[in-house]
DNA sequence: CTTGACATCCGAAACGTTTCGGGTTAGATT
DNA sequence: AATCTAACCCGAAACGTTTCGGATGTCAAG
């Protein structure tokens, strides 16, 4: 089907050698003879074949990336959404393409790694949501291939690696005191699931930000709920039905907090008036939604912009000024969280 | 790195030919050879090279897909999202790969196409939003290579390829004669840029809808723009400036209706009330909009899976009982098209 | 004892490219 | 006339895999 080197050498009459160097622009090969070449391997309509070049060693221009899958069919996260196409468009700038692959944490998912790395089809990876002891990153240590992550490693674990995160131990240390500076004594927290690595950063927070302002901290006051708005919208009602006098819930991404006033609003109350939402992450729905939802904001796609140019400088063997970012998170007041209370 | 066939072989004893036969799980090798390779195999970490496999011609287990990037900088298209999710779950499931480039249309995109397509980097590919005489259709009819469509050619083009779309004629006729049921008499209408193989039929509809219900056709009521908000936002804003009078807004695209509701919203209009606004897709940005976005309903995640299980049919060269799908649109009323006026 | 069948194994070629280490020629220099 | 240089070209090996077409040895049947 496809022409080949050797099908342009035999129409020019030149070697396969010669073609080859024609066609990658090296000046040991008449400039005439070059026209003629690139001449003939327009006319066949030649394109390199690139798991030959791949099989030399030669560089894939092809970043991979992992996404996890959902529980059932659904992993539509705005988070990787917009994280995708901060890669992809950076990526697409730089002539790299994306190898991608959806697979639900596990063997599985490690297996696409493997594919990935050893199998020769990237030349470096970006990785998000990290967990706890997070075997991806060991194995991408080990392997000594180029990498870069969303997110640093859970508190106490070392951070050997380079990143950007956003400093959410702050992020909801700021949102606590904002809702404790409007009235609220009583603000429930539904968190990740305990194996995501920012978990205990936002749990610290929360507890941070009560300590500051001289609250006591109240374990039942918090909940875990998958990432998705189904587990906002359960968490939320776990928590309302042990602790009706709640009068604010922190959800600790904007999916959940979206579920958290579909339940709030399916119990005939108001959200900002009755219970004050906030979420994280600023994903485009947090501004639509209604009423709008005050939220910590991620640059989720600078992140992914960003997180490209670390992992191109790392394959080059250039040198990165910065190899771990932490970015301050910006609280963003909208409606959810409602006026002053008394 | 890596170990190859060959470290396995001479750790094990036996030949590359027999290694290679006892792990791709070949009966003319002795059971007891085969676990042994195996361990050896994996106490090498062993994975195979995946570019030595497809140049040998094996399938890739990867599908294609170019996604076009927006004017600057971000190509973030609810619609591609969902599109991709669909396409990443269903490809999972069957243990493929994507390989996404993105790409502004022209030059450098249909180098995208030929580098996946030509360069072996891919089994199949899964198209989207077609244009009017789409060079990236001819392009891989003449190559023979598999892949699918979502969205079809535009009215009077042939339709010789596998693709699900919407009649979005359709959508649009229902929609403009639901905006006209409810009392609006001028309904002024967004289109995509002209190229878009769809705008055709949108704009059918609507000049369908009007006469179905024995309305004139205003030219002036009907002007195009980009997909996106901003150009929703302009449109809406042009269309207002010059006809103060228009009752209700037809936008094609959801992420347009969004930005038409901020123009109205910002001359100090209500929406649903003084301006009936409605978009197409049903994006999940619809239903948070404040208020709801009335639209009509595509059911995209959907698509994209369909489309990957029609493409594995036409790559493992199974014959698919439908490879023509025109699905049947959905109205779906929220309150930004407001009450009956009279 | 010969033959055939079976189980097990392997050498070598092939996929398309890049690149090392030359070779050939023509013209310039001695 | 011999030597050198520069310009241009090419053969062959290598990357890691799969697979075609045997080769070898063992054992049962004739």
């Amino acid at each position: 089907m496809g022409a080949t080197l050797k099908d342009i050498a035999e129409k020019s009459g030149y070697s396969i050698t010669t073609v080859s160097r024609a066609l990658s622009g090296y000046d040991d090969v008449n400039e005439q003879t070059r026209q003629h070449i690139i001449h003939v391997a327009n006319a066949l309509g030649y394109e390199p074949n690139l798991p030959a070049r791949h099989l030399r060693g030669l560089s894939t221009q092809t970043i991979g990336m992992v996404i996890p899958a959902n529980d059932q069919t659904f992993s539509a996260h705005d988070f990787f959404s917009q994280l995708l196409t901060g890669v992809g468009d950076a990526a697409s700038r730089e002539r790299y393409d994306l190898l991608i692959s959806t697979q639900v944490p596990g063997e599985e998912e490690m297996a696409a790694y493997r594919r990935m790395v050893r199998g020769n089809r990237v030349d470096g990876m970006v990785l998000a949501r990290t967990r706890q002891h997070d075997p991806r990153i060991a194995y991408l240590h080990e392997q000594g291939h180029p990498f870069v992550v969303s997110g640093r490693s859970a508190p106490g674990e070392p951070n050997d690696y380079p990143f950007i995160d956003v400093d959410s131990q702050a992020g909801l240390r700021i949102l606590t005191e904002f809702l404790i500076e409007l009235g609220h004594r009583r603000i429930g927290l539904i968190l990740p699931p305990e194996d995501i690595a920012y978990t205990d950063y936002r749990h610290n927070g929360y507890r941070e930000g009560l300590a500051h302002r001289g609250l006591e901290y109240q374990a039942d006051y918090v909940v875990h709920g998958d990432l998705l708005r189904s587990g906002g919208y359960r968490g939320a009602q776990r928590l309302l039905d042990t602790h009706p006098l709640l009068t604010a819930i922190i959800a600790c991404n904007d999916l959940m907090a979206l579920g958290t006033m579909s339940a709030i609003q399916g119990r005939g109350l108001q959200v900002g008036r009755d219970v004050a939402v906030a979420g994280f992450d600023d994903i485009p729905a947090a501004e639509y939604a209604h009423p709008a939802l005050t939220t910590i904001q991620q640059p989720i796609y600078e992140i992914g912009q960003r997180l490209v140019h670390m992992l191109l400088a790392i394959i080059r063997g250039e040198d990165l000024p910065e190899s771990q970012i932490l970015l301050q998170p910006k609280l963003v007041v909208r409606a959810s969280s409602g006026p002053k209370i008394t």
